[in-house]
DNA sequence: GCCTTTCTGTACCGATCGGTACAGAATGAT
DNA sequence: ATCATTCTGTACCGATCGGTACAGAAAGGC
């Protein structure tokens, strides 16, 4: 065989999801994640492709890992909770230069509407599977009547993904965990979705 | 005297802060602007400087805009339906095209954050002032006893602009004027806001 | 008519963009 | 030690970026 890597492949996607999640698709430069990823040029195109595969599978794996959050929270059998910890775990178990990157997703479907729509198709994609299962926890929780029965789950979901994405974009205007916090446990008691 | 302006600075203005407000600051190109605003480079720069001062002159003529649709609902005494008719004048009675921009603060917020600090600023600020036109419509309601005396105007108007944000989140991800009015509707509805 | 002014249109500038080509260094197999 | 392989680093590509320079057309004053 020949010359080994010098480089660790998901080490080195982890830095370029970080500035892309930070800084947006266009503004994140060829040499920007070079340097981020401390691999030259050819081992990049070798690796991933191009610019735009290695940002669709970052935005992929932001994606997914997002949905993880919310559901290992779901594992135990409070519905409600899980809602309650995945904002938690977004906004307050988080360090400030992640907060203040908000989420990829809403990144992405601000920066690339009218612009990219194949990535924003993806974008919207995962967030979508975000809301179903917002949408499936309400619903146990109405089930086991924890919350009111109206309105639906699905009208429930989206208030609270609307709460999301509201959250998001606060983070990357004033990223601050208490404010971020408190905003959300208010409107989430206002909403009648309390702990 | 001379030769006069064949166009319009106004009409020019507002072509090219359509196109900011659709694409953002780095996706509108110089030509796409000239073509937009039918004029000549050279008269672009004669007139307003360079690309940045148009966009900071775009985005403070779209703060200030929005602002005033929240103004223009707060004549009346009945302070808790000015934020109602903010929320359809902003959806409902706008065209498709419009809607699905967003809003082009929030817009910039998330596409300048770590790339534009100063644009970012603008922008922040812009959305503060309507949020305290927010706290001060809320206050108002407080002392006229239609809403819950908990919690404070301060904290409600947070959880409202957090509302008006997803939604403008939501009005580029998918732009549907009934669904977006409904979910805006439901969410008010649930924070003991209704109108 | 001419002159002055201010526009329009275009050629051009250096810088940077994403992407490719290729020379040469490093490493494992033999 | 030699070879094959696959890395690294860099030079280079055309395209496009925002911005400037300048020639020439258009319009009012006289």
């Amino acid at each position: 065989m020949a010359r080994i890597p010098a480089f660790n492949r998901e080490n080195a996607r982890d830095a370029a999801l970080k500035l892309f999640w930070s800084r947006g698709y266009t503004a994140t430069s060829l040499p920007d994640l070079l340097d981020a990823m401390g691999i030259a040029r050819s081992s990049f195109y070798a690796a991933f492709g191009d610019k735009r595969s290695l940002f669709i599978e970052c935005l992929e794996l932001f994606g997914d890992r997002t949905r993880d959050i919310l559901l290992e929270g779901a594992m135990d059998d409070d519905s409600l909770a899980a809602i309650h910890q995945f904002f938690h775990k977004t906004i307050s178990e988080v360090p400030l230069n992640r907060l203040s990157c908000g989420c990829m997703m809403v990144n992405s479907i601000l920066e690339l509407s009218d612009v990219d729509a194949e990535l924003q198709n993806l974008a919207r994609e995962k967030l979508d599977a975000i809301e179903t299962e917002f949408a499936r926890l309400l619903s146990e929780s109405q089930t086991q009547g924890k919350i009111a029965q109206q309105p639906t789950a699905a009208e429930f979901a989206r208030a609270v993904m609307n709460l999301n994405l509201g959250v998001r974009v606060q983070s990357r205007k004033h990223p601050d965990p208490i404010t971020l916090q408190h905003t959300v446990d208010t409107s989430l008691t206002l909403m009648g979705l309390a702990a």
